[in-house]
DNA sequence: GACTAACGTTTTTTT
DNA sequence: AACGTTAGTC
């Protein structure tokens, strides 16, 4: 079986890094400089030199990345090499690592994963029990420290601040009671049993000889650690990614696995990729003029394949409302002018805030478009409830889902039984759960409080024998529980608005009905719960199907392009953010403007405000510092007015006469 | 225990 | 401006 790539479709640099298959190599794969393709071919070339597939493994960021890999991949290889190999996430490899062998820890393998959501309801109550501080902490402030720490591998009981040490201990603790594990408990776990396992190591190493880690500059140092356990002599490891689009040091990520790769393998072959397919020159030049003014990178040119194309404009405009409206009338105009579509355009930004004007002024014209990102679908509160009913099923002695639905739908179980419930588990070692079933709890709360209680014990009791015992399908007695407990209406009666109260509608019913394709496929209940605290499954996938011109943020930007960008808010403070400057992370702010620039295939405009509704004021803004770094030889510096030189005056009246009316009919 | 009113907050996002 | 959270009231 002969693999579909050829040497000859490939230049230089991404040859040399196709053909290296042995030891450890680092290929530095600038924006648009065919990174995928290259790992794509590598991969089918290890195949061609008769490497196994199921030894073949490439690790991912997210588990969008992972699919889009796979089914690269898929359409170079022989299906059933695309099978074989393992393509997966950091954190779905490290649950297999675990489901295998967790015990070794203390654990017991039926463990749960907690979601973002769970973990601040649990730290919302620790914060509660511990409140001696008198300050006011938020949960995710905590939270963050703690992820933070693990992510460093530091144990979070050694936090500076003696407060947060506590509750991160308290923390820890409980979620252990529970036999749960957080996101980073799953790295900070696999890191462990491999290292302190040696023949839970070797079974890996034997079973993965050849590992490829996608996206390397967003890892942290504990990726790496667990990269370094996995990957045994002869090192046969290949990392792939780009510090300049380094854009997560906020969540961690650690620049530092790229610009000290030596120190983790000896001797690794370091690759570039510099020949940009996707920009033109004016826009590669803009990008390497900005890039160039940080410090300590792996140096790299991007070299344009394209040349000249039109000079990049920078807008000054009046204020934020005609920034948008200029963009949008921008976009009306030149759809008709060259003839392009909808999807040819998107509008990046540095904060989700932005986006709201950007949107009004889309929508007036009739331009569709698509928001990505924003409010994800594991965080609406009726996809949560529903998955915590469905985790009570799998084993109800998880108190965190179990508080979470207690009195959702209510059924008179309020924060006061909760709360004693709680007191009772902790004093007698046992869940929530038990001490909801037990008697000698029940008797010392009221009547109507103990009868809702063994209504509510009853009910889910009685759904786990129909899995357990009657052997049901899972989905269906899901479905018939939240229908029992008439959960929809009562999720409907806090909705405002009728499309409000069909999305809820729809997110219910999307959950039990991805369990049931997941059931069908022969998987159970807790490998489904596995599967979806693990992915944030936003249904059926954000469609790039969707039509449209693109609104996003400039963080999910990476790894997209599009042929006509516009890049808004340049301003001081916007970006670079004021917060990183406040933290002296300014470089990554050079290094996000570094990434929306070179997401603009053809053409690229970016804008910044004289002033802007910022939390309903009217703020004066300064250009952005980063203005000034660009280099002038590709560049058309130009405003609004200057744009609109045609009829400024028609302009100016309607802003006048709008001003006006905003004025009258305000009151 | 449920509902309402005042209050405070507001970068980026994945697993 | 808009949202979620919390405190206070019935």
């Amino acid at each position: 079986m002969a693999s579909s790539f050829s040497f000859d479709s490939l230049n230089k640099a991404q040859r040399e890094a196709v053909g290296s298959l042995d030891g450890p190599v680092m290929l530095l794969a600038g924006a648009g400089t065919g990174k995928t393709r290259t790992v794509t071919c590598r991969i089918a070339h290890m195949l061609e030199k008769r490497i196994a597939a199921s030894e073949i493994l490439a690790v991912t960021f997210t588990n969008k990345a992972a699919s889009e890999m796979r089914e690269r991949i898929g359409g170079m290889v022989s299906k059933k090499a695309a099978t074989e190999m393992t393509v997966c996430t950091f954190h779905s490899l490290c649950v297999r690592i675990l489901r295998g062998g967790i015990d070794k820890l203390g654990y017991k393998k039926n463990f749960s994963i907690c979601s973002h959501s769970d973990q601040v309801g649990l730290m919302k109550q620790l914060l509660v029990r511990k409140g001696g501080s008198s300050e006011k902490v938020k949960p995710d402030e905590v939270l963050s420290a703690i992820s933070k720490a693990k992510n460093k591998g530091i144990d979070p009981g050694d936090l500076e601040d003696d407060y947060f040490a506590t509750l991160a201990v308290a923390y820890q603790n409980e979620i252990r009671a529970q036999n749960a594990v957080d996101f980073d408990d799953l790295l900070v776990l696999a890191e462990r049993i491999l290292r302190e396992h040696a023949d839970v190591r070797e079974t890996f190493r034997q079973r993965f000889t050849r590992v490829t880690v996608d996206e390397f500059q967003d890892t942290n140092a504990l990726q790496m650690q667990l990269l370094q356990q996995l990957v045994g002599p002869p090192y046969h490891v290949c990392v792939v990614g780009d510090d300049d689009q380094s854009i997560y040091g906020w969540r961690g990520a650690e620049v530092a696995n790229i610009l000290q790769f030596e120190k983790f393998f000896p001797d690794p072959k370091i690759i570039r990729l510099e020949e940009n397919y996707r920009s033109t020159q004016a826009v590669l030049h803009t990008a390497n003029s900005l890039i160039k003014h940080n410090r300590g990178r792996r140096e790299k040119i991007l070299r344009a394949t394209r040349t000249g194309g039109d000079p990049v404009r920078i807008v000054a405009m009046p204020g934020d409302d005609q920034e948008a409206e200029f963009i949008a009338e921008e976009i009306m105009a030149e759809k008709g002018a060259i003839g392009r579509e909808w999807e040819d355009f998107a509008i990046l930004f540095r904060t989700n805030g932005q986006s709201r004007k950007l949107e009004l002024a889309l929508r007036e014209r009739k331009i569709p478009y698509r928001m990505v990102g924003a409010q994800s679908f594991y965080d609406r509160r009726e996809v949560r409830d529903v998955l915590a009913y469905a985790q009570l099923l799998a084993s109800p002695d998880a108190d965190v889902p179990l508080l979470r639905v207690l009195n959702a739908p209510n059924r008179g179980i309020g924060q006061s039984t909760a709360v004693l419930a709680t007191d009772w588990s902790r004093e007698h070692h046992e869940s929530v759960w038990q001490a909801l079933c037990d008697p000698n709890f029940t008797d010392q709360l009221g009547a109507k409080s103990a009868s809702a209680v063994q209504e509510f014990v009853a009910t889910i009791a009685g759904a786990k024998n129909r899995i357990e015992i009657a052997r049901e399908n899972a989905a269906d007695v899901l479905g018939s529980l939240i229908k029992a407990i008439e959960y929809l209406p009562w999720i409907e009666r806090g909705c405002k608005t009728d499309s409000e109260k069909q999305q809820r509608g729809e997110g219910v019913f999307s959950v039990i009905d991805s369990l049931r394709k997941h059931t069908e496929k022969g998987k159970n209940l807790q490998s489904f719960l596995d599967h979806s605290a693990l992915a944030s499954d936003r249904e059926d996938d954000d469609l790039e199907k969707k039509q449209g011109a693109t609104l996003i943020t400039l963080h999910a930007s990476k790894g997209l392009e599009f042929p006509i960008v516009f890049l808004v808010g340049l301003e001081e403070g916007f970006l670079p953010h004021t917060r990183s400057i406040a933290e002296g992370t300014k470089d990554e702010e050079r290094r996000l403007l570094y990434v929306g620039i070179t997401r603009a295939k053809d053409q690229l405009t970016m804008t910044y405000c004289a002033t802007r509704i910022k939390w309903g004021q009217e703020t004066g803004c300064q250009p952005s510092s980063f203005i000034g770094e660009l280099d002038d030889e590709f560049l058309n510096h130009t405003s609004y007015d200057e744009i609109l030189g045609a009829e400024p005056s028609t302009d100016e009246l309607e802003n006048f006469f709008g001003g006006l009316k905003g004025l009258l009919g305000d009151t």
